[in-house]
DNA sequence: ATGCAACTATACCGATCGGTCTGGTAAAGT
DNA sequence: ACTTTACCAGACCGATCGGTATAGTTGCAT
């Protein structure tokens, strides 16, 4: 049984942007051409015209997707009657996980941001996710959104971020959780 | 009285890469066209393929010549003689010296791996650096290369340079900072 | 003084870029 | 029946890309 929300033919719009999110990841934005989006989604060049005003406005709408995909996936897959520090453990093992599966490209808003750093709208969707990742992470360790440690658990998930995309990663992941699960937890018996 | 190594007037190659580092630093490697590069340089084109087989060459000799700075940098203002945590501390100040002066863009390896993710000569520089940058954690904080404290480290550098790159900048960097300190001072009194 | 190497200046090359335009097809709305 | 909407296919546009070629100039070494 299908779901009422998914069509069985991707509209020109929906196949635009998925085919945009795989060559954005893969090859990373500047490098990738409209006509290889365009071919690869198997649409005329006229409809991403007729449905974005222009390759910045495809970006910017590839980012909201990657930010709303984010948003459903920390919503699914938390669970607020976990122990603090399995909820923090899951965020990095979510990391590690598509390290493996070789899905992992670096933080899709910190390189768009380095891709395009002169685009003022890419930079609106990448501080509306960052706000939202403190947010997320200060709620799944029971600290406040301003507080030194929810900064901290910041930190760390950037820089497991960071790690996984420059290192082979020699553990750089499972060292940040330790770190950011000790936090928690020194935090938890203080309090 | 000048230096004997720095010449009164310096070579095409010389300005080349000087203006190809700010050119990069400030637009990004990709949107940064050969034109412009030589054009800023005040050379002819023909002097930048007389000392670089190519564009790629030329950004791989940006970044080895980052890769000497830093290193430069670190062994000039280093102190073996002070204390862990000082030394520590200078190495996030530099940073947040950095972002103050408007002079910051973020770390010069990680931004050419996300804009040249196809390069392999990239990513050898970007893994001599980030060796070094270990090592150098390391030794500033006596801990062994291999060790989890200074794989902690390096996480905590990377994660104040990404804050300061995506961010508005809360005292992120002085975060990072107290956390590497806490970490290394927790190491010292326990050995 | 002569020859070579390094340099400047600029025209030029094919390829590709983002983006527009024309033209035609198929389905849905009225 | 007619219009509108959404779509495909692809020619076409000016601009810019990385890179080469031509031609002339400067300065140093022998």
């Amino acid at each position: 049984m299908e779901s009422v929300t998914t069509a069985p033919t991707p509209s020109a719009k929906e196949r635009l942007l998925a085919s945009a999110r795989v060559l954005f990841h893969e090859r990373g934005i500047n490098p990738t051409g409209i006509d290889l989006i365009v071919r690869q989604a198997g649409v005329a060049k006229a409809s991403l015209y007729n449905n974005f005003a222009s390759k910045e406005a495809l970006v910017v709408a590839y980012l909201e997707q990657e930010l709303d995909g984010w948003v459903r996936k920390v919503h699914g897959q938390d669970d607020p009657l976990a122990q603090r520090s399995d909820r923090i453990a899951t965020v990095f093992e979510d990391i590690a996980r598509a390290v493996e599966s070789h899905t992992f490209f670096g933080c899709p808003f910190t390189n768009a941001v380095i891709e395009l750093p002169d685009c003022a709208a890419v930079r609106v969707v990448a501080d509306r996710y960052r706000t939202m990742l403190r947010a997320h992470l200060a709620e799944i360790s029971g600290a406040d959104a301003a507080s030194s440690l929810a900064s901290r658990l910041v930190l760390l998930y950037d820089a497991a971020i960071t790690a996984a995309k420059m290192g082979r990663d020699d553990g750089m992941i499972s060292e940040a959780s330790a770190l950011a699960q000790e936090l928690v937890s020194a935090h938890t018996t203080k309090a």
